[in-house]
DNA sequence: CGCTGTCTTGAATGAATTCAACCCATGTGG
DNA sequence: CCACATGGGTTGAATTCATTCAAGACAGCG
C-alpha cells in the first residue's frame, strides 16, 4: 500500500517539551535536537505513516496526533500509545528488523525522519542529552505500564477516566494553559482500540461518565468537569519527574 | 515492613546476554558492565525488594526471578514484567521521585544495586554501550506493547499461550539449550496478575491448554508440547534483533 | 437529497468473575 | 509417625461486565 505523501523543505520547530521536562538543555544540545530530523513530510487524517512489518524508521512528530497500534490476524487492533507533538516515534522498533507498530495519523500531521545515525551521533557527542533520551525511553515504559495496569485490572469507566487524564496531562505539558476542554481526535473505534474495549461499549461508557457529570461532550470535544473524581476513578498515582537529577553526566565532551 | 536481607561481598557475574544480543561488546565495555553493580544482596521467595512509592533504585538481577508489579487501592495487582537473570531492574522509575513498581522475588534471588551515577558514567565514557542501554530500554517497550496487545485484545487461553512463549524465548536467550520443559515459579494468583485474569480462571485455562495437548503440567513444571500451535494461539509475530547495526557509534572516546 | 461514516440504544449471548466447597501436598509439632 | 494447619490448586453454580447483533439517529458531504 503506497501512501501519497506531500513533502516540504520547511523545517518544523517542534517544542522539545518532553526532553526539557528532564533537564535544562544547553543551546548546543537544543541545536543537536533540532537537527535530528530531516526531510519533513505531511500526512492527512487516517493516512498510515508506516506499517508494522515495514523496515523500522524513526520520526519526530511536529504537528498533530499519531496512533501507534498493532493488529492481530483476526483484524482486532490495539493502540499502544498516542503520540503528541514533540514525540519521537518508532524508536522502540529500531533494534529490530521490522517495525512492531503501525503509525497512523489521527489528524493532519507534520513529521520529519530521524536517521538512527543522528541518534548515534548524539550518543557520541552529547552524553548528557543521550541520557535524556534514555530517560525518555524509561518514561515511555512507565506510560505503557500504566496503560497495562489500566487495561489489565480496571473496568471500562476507569480505563476511560485514566486515558482522558493521561491525554489531558500530556496536553498540559505542551501548553500549561491548556483548558479542561479539548479536542480528542479519535473515533469511538479508535478509542476502543486504545482501551481494549469495543466501540459500542465505549459509547455507553462515555455516556455513563457524562451522566455522572464527570465529563461533557460535544462531538469530538471533551470537557473534564471533575478532575478530582476522575483521578480517583483512574486509580493511578500522579508522578513527579526529577528535573536535572544530580547524577546526569556533565555537558562536557564537546566537539 | 522491614525486610531481612542477607548481604554478601561476593561479586555475582551475571551473564550480560540481554546486552550482547544487540552488539558484540569490547572487553572494556564488558568490564564497565560488570562494575555497574555493587553491594550484592540475597532475597528469598516472596520478599519485596523494593515497594512502589519507595525512592527509585536500580538493580542488576544475577540469580532468580523477580516480578515487577503495581497495585490499586482495592488490592488488585498487575504484574508488568518478569525479570530474569541479567536484567536491569527498576530503571523505568529512575527519572521520577518515587518508584512506580514493586519488585518481588519469585524465587531465591541475588541482586546488586546500581547507582544512577554508574549508568551516567557509562553514558559519558562508553557511548556505544550507552546506545545498547538505549536499545534495551526500547526492547522493554516492545515487550510491554506485546503484553498490552495480549491483555487488551486476546482471550485467556491466548494470553496464557503468549506469556508462556515469552518466558520460554527469554529462557532460551539465557541458555540456548533450554528444554521445552521448565520450572515456572509463579503461583496461579501471580500468573493471574500477569495476565490480567483471576486465579480461578487461570486454573481453568491451564486445564484447557493441557486438555488440548498444547502443554503438560507437573506442579510448577511446564512443558510446551506444541510450539507451533501455541505461537499461532498467541498471535504475536516473532521478532529478530539486528545485531551490531551499522549505525552504532564507534567504541572510541576512551578515557 | 441521499449517501456514508459515526454514534446511540436495545436485547441476547458469552467470557470472565465471584463465591464457595473441596482436594491435595507440605510442613510442623505432639 | 500421625494429626492437623496452611497455602495452593480444582471444580461447580450464579452473577456481572463486556460483546455481538441489529436497528435507528444524526451529521457531514458530494
Amino acid at each position: 500500500v503506497t501512501t501519497h505523501v506531500k513533502r516540504t523543505r520547511h523545517r518544523h520547530a517542534s517544542s522539545p517539551n518532553r526532553f526539557i521536562a528532564f533537564a535544562d538543555l544547553t543551546t548546543a544540545e537544543i541545536d543537536a535536537l533540532e537537527h535530528l530530523g530531516s526531510d519533513a513530510g505531511v500526512y492527512s487524517r487516517d493516512q498510515v505513516i508506516r506499517h508494522e512489518g515495514d523496515p523500522p524508521e524513526i520520526f519526530m512528530l511536529h504537528q498533530g496526533w499519531v496512533a501507534s497500534s498493532a493488529s492481530f490476524d483476526d483484524g482486532s487492533r490495539q493502540v499502544a500509545k498516542i503520540h503528541l507533538p514533540g514525540d519521537l516515534m518508532g524508536a522502540p522498533s529500531m533494534g529490530y528488523t521490522a517495525a512492531a507498530d503501525t503509525l497512523t495519523a489521527l489528524t493532519e500531521v507534520a513529521i520529519s525522519r530521524v536517521a538512527p545515525e543522528a541518534i548515534a551521533r548524539i550518543f557520541r557527542d552529547h552524553p548528557r542529552l543521550a541520557m535524556v533520551f534514555f530517560l525518555l525511553a524509561q518514561e515511555e515504559q512507565i506510560i505503557l505500564m500504566e496503560r497495562l495496569m489500566s487495561v489489565g485490572r480496571r473496568r471500562g469507566v476507569q480505563r476511560l477516566a485514566a486515558f482522558l487524564l493521561h491525554i489531558y496531562d500530556r496536553l498540559r505539558l505542551l501548553d500549561p494553559a491548556c483548558p479542561l476542554a479539548f479536542e480528542l481526535p479519535l473515533t469511538l473505534e479508535q478509542l476502543a482500540d486504545v482501551l481494549g474495549l469495543h466501540a459500542v461499549h465505549v459509547s455507553r461508557t462515555l455516556g455513563r461518565l457524562e451522566r455522572q457529570g464527570l465529563i461533557k461532550r460535544d462531538h469530538k470535544r471533551i470537557t473534564l468537569c471533575n478532575l478530582e473524581e476522575l483521578r480517583k476513578q483512574a486509580g493511578l498515582p500522579r508522578r513527579t519527574i526529577v528535573r536535572n537529577p544530580p547524577w546526569l553526566p556533565s555537558t562536557s565532551c564537546e566537539v
